[in-house]
DNA sequence: TGCCATATGACAAGATCATGTCATTGGATT
DNA sequence: AATCCAATGACATGATCTTGTCATATGGCA
């Protein structure tokens, strides 16, 4: 198996340095590119070999790094890009997640996991420092409640919930009532449940709660 | 730096033999406990050194590997677990990922990827498999466009921002008007703008649409 | 200067909603 | 067997919402 081609973009010279040593010292890497700034790298993709792996700092002068991640995908779509930042910024880390990067790592985090993740991400997975893992579980769980897969349901009956989940679609009574073959008044009281259970007073309150906690 | 003790829970016997294997051979991992079945891990942890690491079938007979995943979570917090399946299906990928599963691996995947996954695992990390990862990035990508990061706010004006806030809010118009300081003429009258750039008919809609967007 | 969007305000009619009260049925629990 | 609760249905009243139509003032833009 040929060594691993890594890229090391990164400003920060001191960083930079350590980083390139533990990535040559390590079995089966070999650092064949350093650059203090994404647009380097950039023109370098055009005369040279690429890389199978991009380590990205994303806190770099010039060109954004998350801009620079966009960059590198389309210009090598195979090559893996692991992101290196100091923020723990849940919204951060979620724009480098839906820009498609391979992983996230934190520079607070040992060189060795740096080295683990090089591997992983040449491999095709995804790796992620413990504390970015955290946070993205954590937008998990926001999904989940988005999606409503259980939780916390206030103690709604099914028919509770089909009724919310009709007027979390925006649905008036009248369409409600046909939709689950009830009649209005029948809706009207399944609401009024609701209501109760949720502790609001108003549909929109109702759709509110609904949506925001998962529930629909 | 001590070895990185390892327990394989896994009902195939070849599998889990190869694995055993590969783990061994690894520089720097020992596979301490092989187990066919969750419920004989379980036991074990109350009568031995608990590892740094679990390797976990989810396709296992007996206790299922997802209760197994909260049962190891609870008894052992600081152990970290690595999910192994066959399945590739998004359900069971986003249970264990809301688990707090620690890694997710496909069976198909190389016993490399394996190794690396224990590594990164013990470093506290999480890997993904490039399948599981796929889909997990699939879900982000779902999870962004519900969640409407900016972008479309439908010509949407300031104000008419202001009275879709406080509808998201389950005030009724009265109280609208009286936190914004209009009348309550007015605030109809945004309302129907509101109605009008969002192509909804109901408060209820509106509002659903405002938070499943990212409006408010 | 004239035009347009925004923000404001108003009136009215009819639809819809919120809430109090009551009743029947069937399944689950005790 | 008695009880509880979810689900169903009903009626009435007053509050709230939706929509059509109209009007004034302000600031930006052509």
């Amino acid at each position: 198996m040929n060594d691993i081609e890594v890229w090391l973009v990164e400003d920060n010279e001191v960083y930079r340095r350590g980083l390139v040593k533990a990535l040559d010292s390590a079995i089966g890497i070999h650092c064949s590119g350093k650059f203090d700034r994404a647009e380097t790298a950039l023109e370098a993709i055009l005369r040279s070999s690429t890389p199978d792996v991009i380590l990205l700092d994303v806190g770099l002068p010039g060109m954004d790094g998350l801009t620079a991640l966009e960059a590198f995908r389309r210009r090598i779509p195979d090559c893996n890009i692991v992101i290196l930042t100091v923020f723990n910024d849940p919204d951060k880390i979620f724009k480098a997640v839906c820009s498609g990067a391979n992983g996230y790592l934190l520079k607070t985090g040992s060189s060795c996991s740096v080295v683990n993740a090089v591997r992983q991400a040449a491999d095709g997975g995804a790796t992620m420092d413990t504390a970015v893992a955290q946070r993205v579980l954590g937008l998990f769980d926001r999904f989940e409640k988005t999606n409503g897969a259980q939780g916390d349901d206030y103690g709604l009956s099914p028919r509770e919930k089909d009724v919310l989940e009709q007027m979390a679609k925006g649905l008036v009574i009248k369409e409600i009532a046909y939709i689950l073959h009830i009649s209005t008044h029948t809706a009207t009281n399944h609401i009024r449940s609701i209501y109760n259970k949720l502790h609001v007073n108003t549909n929109t309150g109702a759709v509110a709660k609904a949506i925001r906690e998962g529930l629909v």
